[in-house]
DNA sequence: AACGAATTGTGAGAGTTTGTAACAGGGCCT
DNA sequence: AGGCCCTGTTACAAACTCTCACAATTCGTT
């Protein structure tokens, strides 16, 4: 979902990735798929639920996180439109999803799509490449996260989103969620996170514009560079 | 695989998990499965290699691994017997697999495992859920590597080694792995993991055995208490 | 337009980890 | 036995991030 190495980067789930993006992979046969809306902050689901349904994000961004003793928060990946959330849980979720920014998710129904999944090779194969997909976000921001300096997690963390956009982005991020949620993506602070951009933007690698919402790459092979991968 | 959340702790794919631990669970339909015996440091397949084969670890332990620019080593997983390598990946390996010492895997052709999956939905299932595993393993190492402190991350580490190893092990780990992969695992130095071992040691919380290469836990509460999960 | 709340940015000191280096211990070879 | 290599441990200075404090900015509401 951070998508990291995605299907332009990626030898992983290239067909399926083009297919999910079209939003039309698992749906076409689930009658029950009704939309949500969900503001700023709203939770999906918690930790602990049991586990009814599978989302499709269709707008804005989705923080998957788990919550420590300590109340820090975690977040392990942001899902964003086209992305599939809730998927191999069995009984009950042991993360929590909750909305970065004003968002949309499609519900569907889990044992409606585990029965149909038991019996449909295709669309299990379906499932296990989404969850491949997942399977290599996970990894890619396991790289990312294992990095030593902010500032190579933060390169990094900008390049992903980048290569997300795709070509027609011109090297413009809208970050669409606040400097605590990458900073617990990225294992930082906010305050690290913020004099990170800053020595980002001292470095003329990017330009902060909007308020802090959107990041331009100025200089994408020098970030590369920082990013270390 | 490092399987912080197994069949024990977590509500996922704990049918399977069982399943798969028998070791039995995808190969019964595959015949040209081949032995391959492997030194410590000895590679399985390299990032870049073409992926002709899915692994079973059968013996030892299996790191996956990923090589950055500078030369510094972001270990992703550690595969152990009964796990599956090389699953999810379609054109040619984006990391690296690599024995942390004298281990054993099994081979199975992918493109026979693969057609196979497409018309056979129980088998297409087995892989969706032998890689949701794989997806719990490294949202639960992200968790885990996100911390903060040294501390945290190896004693999170040691209690998902504990877990693993089932309720015979009595608080006996073996580690089956030198200082620099588990710096490597946890984005540590191989010092700070020196480091903090002894001071787990003086906290008398684990006690180290063996010349290093086994860890007995004292104090498993209160380990779980540093891990902060 | 103005206010208040929330978010972001910046600074200084404290704490932790890293890097460098030296040393100890075990295994293997001659 | 002795020497060599690899791994692991420990010490100390340097670098980095965190914590805490407060200023600046943005956003939503009045």
């Amino acid at each position: 979902m951070l998508a990291i190495n995605t299907s332009e980067t990626s030898p992983y789930m290239q067909s399926f990735r083009q297919e999910s993006r079209g939003g039309r992979a698992l749906d076409d046969r689930l009658q029950q798929a009704s939309e949500r809306r969900l503001e700023a902050k709203e939770h999906v689901f918690c930790e602990g639920d049991q586990r009814t349904h599978v989302y499709r994000v269709e707008d804005g961004v989705i923080a998957i996180y788990k919550t420590l003793f300590d109340g820090r928060r975690r977040i392990i990946d942001f899902a964003y439109p086209g992305d599939y959330i809730g998927l191999g849980v069995l009984g009950e979720h042991i993360m929590s999803a909750q909305a970065t920014c004003a968002s949309k998710v499609r519900c569907f129904s889990a044992s409606a799509l585990e029965s149909l999944a038991e019996t449909d090779a295709s669309l299990a194969l379906k499932l296990y490449k989404s969850v491949c997909q997942d399977l290599v976000a996970a990894r890619s921001l396991l790289v990312t996260v294992g990095q030593r300096s902010a500032i190579e997690r933060v390169a990094a963390f900008l390049l992903a989103l980048h290569r997300r956009g795709g070509e027609g982005s011109k090297g413009v991020v809208k970050l669409a969620m606040r400097r605590s949620d990458i900073a617990d993506l990225l294992g930082l602070t906010i305050e690290t996170v913020s004099r990170t951009l800053t020595k980002l933007r001292e470095m003329q690698v990017i330009d902060v514009e909007q308020g802090g919402t959107t990041v331009k790459l100025r200089d994408v092979p020098r970030l590369a560079d920082l990013a270390n991968e």
